[in-house]
DNA sequence: AGCACGCCGACT
DNA sequence: GTCGGCGTGCTC
């Protein structure tokens, strides 16, 4: 090899560019793969990864690389995740890159602060404030100037100016403090035999090594977060440099998590979700660049991190349908978690008390490793679950909770105990219409209805984030005070506790509310007696108190043509049953249902999860939905209706025609128009033998679609009703 | 993503 | 006559 020869650099950038780009090395520039650089790309200078190195100067003129710019390389295993996903998520490379690089302020060199430390060297000039000063040095070791100053009761002028004299070296360091190194062994455990047993089957995967998925399936309250705190021990205790990424959905990231993982590892993880602001994300990617942090507890974004040496990803709530990103760049967390586990030769630990089917089929089908875990700790008992049929025992009119629940709260009152009413429906009341016309309020530039907020007093939508005040005379046909507010929310329910139980006290918990946290600490020592929540209540809390939930509407996601809705119904459902009777009393949960029949309802009183998943999953093989297919929504947008309809019906015109793959569509999806966006979809439905993203890909190129109008290909879309 | 080029409307 | 709108196209 001749050192003479000068040589190529394929840069990526984090930009919409069909590849990477080819640049020239200059003499004596070094450089390696997954280097960071500065590379010029028309008329600016944009900052670049190396992707590839070719030798020889190549056919055509190139451009020079510019600069190195330090910081530590993209490893191997992050590069070819962007390659992979790029095929996979049919998107040019540099958009996942664009993803991975999302704390850019990371490589510019980190901010430093300057400490003293006494050099040896004998100072010219000794005089007491500096004898002062060498003194605190000495005692201090590595210090900074005030410090220092402050130890020895001078000013900080005297060390800077005994560092310029050379008695004392001043040395640069990182201001981002490095993350602390979590003890395996920190805290003695407790774990019940049927805890234990699981977590080694996990120390056992650990130790075997290599890529392998585990699916720990365990009822609410079973204890899975200890269970698989004891794989990341594991990892701890086998591979020095080993890293963990521990995998939650955003809204569970929660400083009582957080705490629980502080008392068993002796100290707090690095932290990584999309709220941070950039000083946390600064330190927390370069950390992880650099292999120096072990543990990121992370949203789903923290998949795209820089990790050297990946050995574990816990996926908990594997379930939890927030892991599906929608907007931007859409992806499913949970699978991407498994392939990025897949190309770091890692193990992945999916948690849930309600697997996915996804998941379940590969368990049953021995790709997974199945870890039960199937009782509780303790003597708490799963809650009973009973339904309440809505035709036999309907509320009053204008009411929403049946006498049978009403009795059943006054018991449990009574008891002292307390009780969670669950409705995922935010506001007073989901319509408001004129009594006299029959006119429904809308959103202005959606058709959807405005929801009805009577804290605030206005009318809501909660897909474009329009309001308005209630208005006194309907905007239809001018009548006065005709408008009247149909179905419950959450504030109706609360309102009509009260009025049922004035003496109780009532909180509502949604995402309207100011303060979650303070909430959940108020129902947890029991100053609060109702709590009338959504989805949000739903969540990962135990209230030991909390002896009775009462479902308002169990049938609320059961409709509708989406295929999943049936499957999220009894997540939800099992997950705020589960909120019953989690310490020694037992709960019990009661269902308001118009179909007590319904397989999603009959399973939950049963307990019989099996039975539910199993039908479930004869339906959509019947169907050839995933996971029995491959599923793909192809969306336009844009402001012209016409253009939209033109662009998708040529996009359809232009698909490949092949056996096992069906296109459903142009079709207008649920909001085909949202704040002056008009939206049209195609659906594709592939054979599992189908490669749908080279299929995508294939179809892509085909088309040439302007740019006024935005395509968005998404491989696994969650709902698509 | 930026940035330039380019071809049509109301301003000094 | 020019300033400037954003549609279209290119960047090794």
């Amino acid at each position: 090899m001749s050192s003479e020869s000068s040589s190529r650099a394929s840069i990526l950038f984090p930009l919409p560019l069909p590849e990477a780009f080819d640049y020239l090395v200059p003499e004596g520039l070094e450089l390696g793969l997954g280097d960071h650089v500065l590379a010029p790309l028309g008329k600016r200078m944009v900052h670049g990864v190396v992707w590839g190195l070719k030798p020889g100067p190549g056919e055509r003129a190139l451009k020079s690389v510019e600069a190195p710019m330090g910081g530590a390389p993209l490893p191997a295993g992050t590069r070819q995740f962007v390659d992979w996903l790029a095929r996979y998520l049919v998107q040019p490379p540099g958009v996942i890159l664009r993803s991975v690089l999302r704390s850019a302020e990371a490589l510019k060199p980190s901010p430093t602060e300057t400490l003293y430390q006494v050099s040896g060297t004998e100072a010219p000039r000794m005089t007491a404030a500096r004898a002062a000063v060498l003194d605190a040095a000495l005692a201090l070791g590595e210090a900074s100037a005030a410090d220092i100053a402050r130890e020895a009761g001078v000013g900080a002028g005297v060390v800077k100016g005994l560092a310029t004299a050379g008695a004392l070296t001043t040395i640069s360091r990182p201001i981002d403090p490095p993350y602390g190194i979590p003890d395996p062994e920190a805290e003695g455990l407790s774990l019940t035999m049927l805890q234990a047993e699981a977590g080694g089957v996990l120390r056992r995967l650990v130790r075997a090594g290599g890529f392998q998925a585990a699916l720990l399936d365990g009822v609410t309250g079973s204890g899975k977060t200890e269970v698989y705190f004891e794989a990341i021990a594991e990892v701890l205790r086998r591979h020095p440099d080993g890293q963990i990424l521990i995998m939650l959905p955003e809204i569970a990231l929660t400083a009582a998590v957080l705490s629980r993982f502080e008392a068993r590892f002796g100290c707090a993880p690095a932290i990584w979700h999309s709220a941070a602001g950039p000083k946390v994300r600064r330190r927390c990617w370069r950390e992880v660049a650099e292999g120096r942090a072990r543990i990121v507890v992370g949203a789903r974004s923290a998949l795209f991190l820089p990790f050297t040496n990946l050995k574990l990803i816990i996926v908990d709530e594997e379930h939890d349908p927030t892991y599906k990103q929608d907007e931007g760049l859409p992806y499913q967390g949970r699978d991407l978690a498994v392939l990025r586990a897949k190309i770091e030769g890692a193990m992945i630990v999916l948690a849930s008390a309600t697997p996915s089917l996804e998941s379940l089929t590969n368990a049953q089908a021995g790709r997974y490793v199945h870890v039960r875990l199937p009782a509780r700790p303790g003597s708490a008992v799963l809650p009973q679950v009973d339904t309440i049929d809505l035709r036999e025992h309907p509320p009053e009119a204008g009411r929403w909770i049946s006498p049978p629940l009403i009795a059943a709260m006054v018991e449990t009152l009574q008891a002292g105990e307390q009780v969670l009413l669950y409705l995922n429906r935010r506001g007073y009341a989901p319509l408001v219409l004129c009594r006299a016309c029959g006119h429904r309020m809308t959103s202005p530039d959606t058709q959807s209805y405005l929801v009805e907020h009577r804290y605030t007093g206005r009318l809501v939508c909660h897909v474009t984030g329009f309001s308005m005040p209630r208005p006194k005379f309907c905007p239809e046909c001018q009548a006065e005070d005709s408008l009247t507010s149909v179905g419950p929310g959450v504030e109706r329910v609360a309102e009509e506790a009260k009025h049922l139980f004035p003496d109780a006290k009532i909180e509502i918990y949604s995402s309207d509310s100011a303060s979650g946290a303070d909430l959940v600490d108020r129902m947890e020592r029991g100053e609060i007696d109702i709590l009338v929540g959504t989805q949000i209540a739903a969540k990962g809390h135990n209230f030991p108190n909390l002896t009775l939930v009462g479902v308002i509407d169990a049938d609320l996601g059961l409709a509708g043509g989406d295929p999943r809705a049936g499957e999220r119904t009894f997540q939800t459902l099992v997950q705020v049953a589960g909120r019953a009777g989690r310490a020694e009393r037992p709960g019990r949960a009661l269902l308001q249902t118009h179909q007590p029949e319904h397989e999603a309802i009959q399973a939950l009183i049963a307990g019989d999860r099996d039975a539910f998943l199993e039908t479930e999953m004869m339906a959509r093989e019947a169907l050839g939905l995933p996971p029995f297919g491959r599923m793909a929504a192809i969306s336009f947008q844009a402001r012209d209706v016409q253009a939209v309809e033109a662009a998708a019906g040529r996009y359809a015109a232009a698909a490949p025609l092949t056996d096992g793959v069906e296109i459903w569509g142009p079709a207008e999806p649920p909001r085909a128009l949202v704040r002056g966006w008009h939206r049209r979809r195609i659906l594709v439905r592939a054979d599992k033998a189908i490669d749908i993203s080279a299929y995508l890909r294939a179809w892509k190129s085909r088309v040439k679609i302007p740019p006024s109008i935005r395509v968005t290909i998404d491989v696994d879309p969650y709902s698509f009703m």
